[in-house]
DNA sequence: TACCAAATGTGACTATTGTCACAGCCATGC
DNA sequence: GCATGGCTGTGACAATAGTCACATTTGGTA
């Protein structure tokens, strides 16, 4: 792979978007190129992280099991993302497990190069910060809505932060089945299919060969607000 | 305030506890000192984040309000914590408003400043993002016990986090009242009242004065992972 | 010390959501 | 085309936790 093909990639899927040349070629010299087909896992809970991701292509899962059995799903990683580095940077083992949900690709850096890597480029550091700063946001926002909503307005969250920015006719980034919207929005698949039912009578969704499409944006968007 | 002071501060508090003295030096005199009375706010959910604060002593309590008006206690600090870098970093809005549960004093340190010191000794890049690392770590750690087990364990597992690590008689590192309790483990005041109850007869933790001291931390640590 | 506000204890009821069960559907590959 | 497995729709019921109401206790302070 060549720089400037990273840098294509990088460029589109931001965060890395303005790294200069020389930060893509050292990305490139001291990363290997990893390819995964749907269903492999890129990282495994409970494994110790010496390895940070960079997803070039595909899209991936990442989720934990709970000491109980239950599945939580944490987010979606799409091209672009940054994958593994909390277990680096602290040496703590992986608490979650990233699993390709489509056939994906990713470049993988080890700690030293890591390392390298970021003492010989200061700016990197700064951007992992910044990445970092928007997934403790996002995390915190979890939180927030897990506990201060009812199921209604928690899965219309779910939906619009699924939903693709350019907004393409409601269209989801993802096609979830309703078990796998469950376990990212916290709840049963059952209690997500009579949600979306019900929002479907209403025209807020479209839910069209299991696909959902979003139809009224602005009133899901109320609903995530709303009081219970 | 002289630099061996804040060395001590941070040292005893860990994290920033291996700062060289040109470091703390730099923390020192380009922060501004700052106190607080019980109940001050010292950073204010949905105001721009210009400033990140290092906590020196006192206690503080970070909680959002969600749009329900629904309040959510997402962590404590104590001494030694940095607070707010969060939005300093990406340059967006507090999420959350940080509040002096006692008389408590603070670093104050600019953006312009933060970002000099930053770039003046790389180490503090790194530390900063292995605390990072460790806050999304404790946040995923919240999103999978809310979602995954019901309020038994999950009550378990907060009073567990609250616990003094060199577990003193089992007493908690704060006194929070049950309605507090309840904003932290996610539940209704009267709920965490019965569970306390409960476990009390079963001389799994004591309540005493209000204050809850837990007896049986091996009790309690194998609930906090029950199967329900 | 006596008062007040805040925190706690507890019962009865309600709401929300999960669980179980099962029927129909769709998509894929043989 | 038809069989198989996974996904979806839906009813009945159970369980968990919240809400409301009110008595009681506690702690701080005038």
């Amino acid at each position: 792979m060549k720089a400037d093909e990273l840098a294509n990639i990088l460029a589109e899927h931001s965060l890395f978007a303005d790294c200069d040349e020389a930060e893509l070629a050292d990305l490139i010299l001291r990363g290997h190129f990893m390819q995964y087909k749907k269903g492999d896992e890129l990282i495994m809970q409970g494994d110790p992280g010496n390895s940070l991701l960079i997803l070039l292509s595909g899209n991936a899962r990442t989720s934990m099991i709970a000491s109980n059995g239950h599945e939580v799903v944490l987010d979606y990683a799409e091209a672009g993302q940054v994958l593994g580095e909390i277990a680096l940077l602290d040496g703590g083992e992986r608490t979650a497990s990233v699993t390709a949900i489509e056939p994906t690709s990713a470049l993988s850096i080890t700690r030293e190069a890591f390392e390298e890597i970021l003492s010989k480029h200061k700016n990197m550091a700064l951007r992992l910060l910044k990445v970092m700063a928007s997934r403790i946001r996002m995390a915190n926002s979890m939180i927030e809505g897990d506990r201060a909503y009812t199921s209604g307005p928690r899965l219309a969250r779910y939906l619009l932060r699924l939903s693709v920015v350019g907004a393409e006719e409601g269209r989801l980034k993802l096609d979830l089945s309703q078990s796998e919207l469950g376990n990212f929005a916290g709840m049963s698949r059952e209690h997500i299919n009579r949600q979306l039912s019900t929002w479907s009578e209403g025209e807020i969704v479209a839910v069209e060969n299991g696909k959902v499409r979003i139809l009224d944006h602005a009133m899901l968007s109320h609903i995530a607000e709303a009081d219970s």
